[in-house]
DNA sequence: CTACATGCAAATGCTTTGCAACCTA
DNA sequence: TAGGTTGCAAAGCATTTGCATGTAG
């Protein structure tokens, strides 16, 4: 058997969670190194990203692997979905309830052992919604 | 306006193209790159990334972002979902209808304008459902 | 012909990792 | 004080891009 680590509530794991936690936020490992930073000068970047992991596998924030390419980390650990601005690339919750049966409908019909799903949203952000429609605007007035 | 650009289909273009809708395949760009070297051996990464995006652009792929860090291609241009095994990545077609009315939901619940959504089921394909089986198996009989 | 496409290699962007020094339980 | 953790820098990996050359239309 493997034995279980010990997990240590550092200076710096602490800080990541509290800012996390403080801003409610679903920032990047970079947005997230930027705000330690301004607390934790001297933090390292390969810091917050092996303390993000370590969180997440802790059961205390949520790794999320949305679209695009960069990965974000979310405050709240409970199972929810999200809404992502094609634009801008910023996150919110969506507001729906989570979709608890929707596995059901593939058993029998595939040979994968089904273990969950992925729901995310895509639009436009309010700003990125009204950059949009200005530019619409622009073209139709020229 | 801009105008827009005449496409050319290059041998490279059709072949990557041909390629995929013979394996019906949710390939990566590097796996479609190791296929389509057998027939163009002088080909390059870059072209293969390339028209890819090209040929999603064109309608006549689609492209794939599901969780993980590669980008996979998809023949069947059509939308439809898919489930990906967490433990080798290799995806399949979801058999299910898609959800159309889900955005409906959403409406006046947030303030993002919503295009559309993504969803897709997590899993574990035959292959490493057994391999799964066998470790507990170990594991229990040691 | 000429604008689009290719091959090559270098560059990019995000993330991970090796290692010696450092700290927390 | 043992072993998890850190800072730093280098490496990793998928993808993108600059440029001279090639080619489809």
């Amino acid at each position: 058997m493997p034995e279980k680590k010990t997990r240590r509530m550092t200076r710096q794991r602490k800080t990541i969670l509290d800012i996390l936690r403080q801003t409610k936020s679903h920032a990047s490992a970079d947005e997230i190194y930027e705000l330690v930073r301004k607390q934790l000068p001297r933090i390292s970047l390969g810091t917050v990203y092996r303390n993000l992991e370590v969180l997440a596998k802790m059961g205390l924030i949520q790794k999320l692997e949305l679209g695009g390419t960069i990965k974000r980390f979310d405050w709240n650990p409970n199972k929810h979905y999200h809404i992502r601005c094609l634009v801008c690339g910023q996150v919110d919750d969506a507001p729906i309830a989570p979709l608890n049966q929707l596995e059901d409908e593939l058993y029998g019909a595939t040979v994968f052992s089904i273990i969950g799903h992925r729901l995310e949203f895509e639009g436009l952000c309010p700003d990125c919604t009204e950059k949009e429609a200005q530019k619409i605007d622009f073209k139709e007035t020229n």
